[in-house]
DNA sequence: TGCATATATTAACACTGTTAATTATATTTG
DNA sequence: CAAATATAATTAACAGTGTTAATATATGCA
């Protein structure tokens, strides 16, 4: 039964929107059996009959919302130099996304969705999602061996992580308390642990897309 | 009325207590204003009469918890040689605090308790948590110019913002899949942000107090 | 068309936080 | 001490939540 698939697919489609729709406006604090099957339009126990709860469904969305999160990024940054330039405008991207969709950083890092281990692969597009959004510029930096290929595991580990701490406590515990304060911290946890230095260049570089800048191995922590 | 201020002090203490057992037992997912009522030793409606939510009441733990974390990392890095090596143990004994009692963890960075506008002592707590967990090491550090003055306060941010992001996705996310994993990724994390080399004496350090270790100096990232 | 199957809906259950009304308990006053 | 009052604790109720079982509706097939 071949209609059979396409319509479940359909079905699945629809409560897919609805949810991701939620999530993106009113947050997750709105996700609710009842609020999905209205906007969707239909009866909140059919929403059963194609999902065994309302964590499977929800976190169906991540994969849609990696891809409009990579979107959104390479959007924002298709005019910075190369280099290091960019892949630091890249991360600062991948963090405005965040602070406009707080949701879906809940959805990413926060919420706790029962059995996880059934889902390796949506663990994965979470694990790997800051990489995965600045997938080109890493590569670019290797290629012209800006970094120095033995540090970037290291380097990856470290902005991953604390860019996720530092969205939590600006998006959990309103901390800094300004959003301009945010983004300046923001910048300067990039630029550490890039080994960036706070430089004029860098207010200079957006519209100089000549050359590729701020090669790090002078700076890096010593082997 | 004196009498009337201690008795309100001892029944919202109660209420303290009990919500405090269950976010260390059963963790936070187990909170509800019946269940911590049931625990009190009250019916629940009672509880409104000494907090006028029930965040309110779960906020009011986090004191208690920063201060028995601070005891933890302490007494678990007594032996430790003071220096670089005892940050670090200090580190990772914060780290796993938050592991055994998942459930504060979720308090103090996780959840989002409504209107936190009017308690910026707790946000102030949490955001200085690590920080103060790490005080008597980074003063060392600092008064022995095992670490330059001038980095501390980015290498503070680097460490506060990445052991949130690593706990997050541990305990959030179940990744790394394993606890010896993931204690070895914190490892390297911490090591690569305070500029640790890899070395065998990092193994052999533990039964040598005599001496002050591990510069960071000549490893930081230059000015 | 009539029947069988699959799908959608309503009803119900056990929870949640919170408030209002009610009961029980202390305290104060005569 | 007894009665009136104030205070504190309790139950009842409401509007939510996720989930399941029973019922109603629509669909596909002979």
């Amino acid at each position: 039964m071949k209609n059979k698939e396409i319509q479940e697919k359909r079905m699945k489609g629809y409560f897919i929107q609805a949810t991701k729709e939620i999530l993106k406006g009113e947050g997750l604090k709105a996700i609710s059996v009842r609020n999905i099957a209205d906007q969707a339009g239909y009866s909140y126990a059919t929403l059963y009959n194609y999902f065994k709860d309302i964590n499977d469904l929800v976190f169906l969305c991540v994969n849609d919302f990696q891809e409009e999160c990579e979107l959104f990024v390479s959007d924002l940054t298709n005019n910075e130099p190369k280099g290091i330039t960019k892949l630091k405008a890249s991360i600062l991207a991948y963090i405005k996304y965040f602070v406009e969709y707080p949701g879906i950083f809940e959805l990413f890092y926060i919420t706790r969705g029962g059995d996880f281990g059934n889902k390796p692969q949506i663990i994965s597009v979470i694990s790997n999602s800051l990489d995965n959004a600045c997938k080109k510029d890493w590569e670019c930096c290797l290629k012209h061996k800006l970094i120095p290929e033995a540090d970037t595991e290291k380097l990856k580990a470290q902005l991953r992580y604390s860019i996720i701490g530092l969205l939590s406590l600006y998006l959990n515990r309103l901390t800094p308390a300004t959003y301009s304060e945010f983004i300046d911290r923001a910048t300067m946890l990039i630029d550490s642990v890039l080994g960036i230095k706070p430089d004029i260049r860098d207010h200079l570089s957006k519209n100089d897309a000549s050359t590729i800048q701020n090669s790090l191995i002078s700076v890096t922590i010593k082997k």
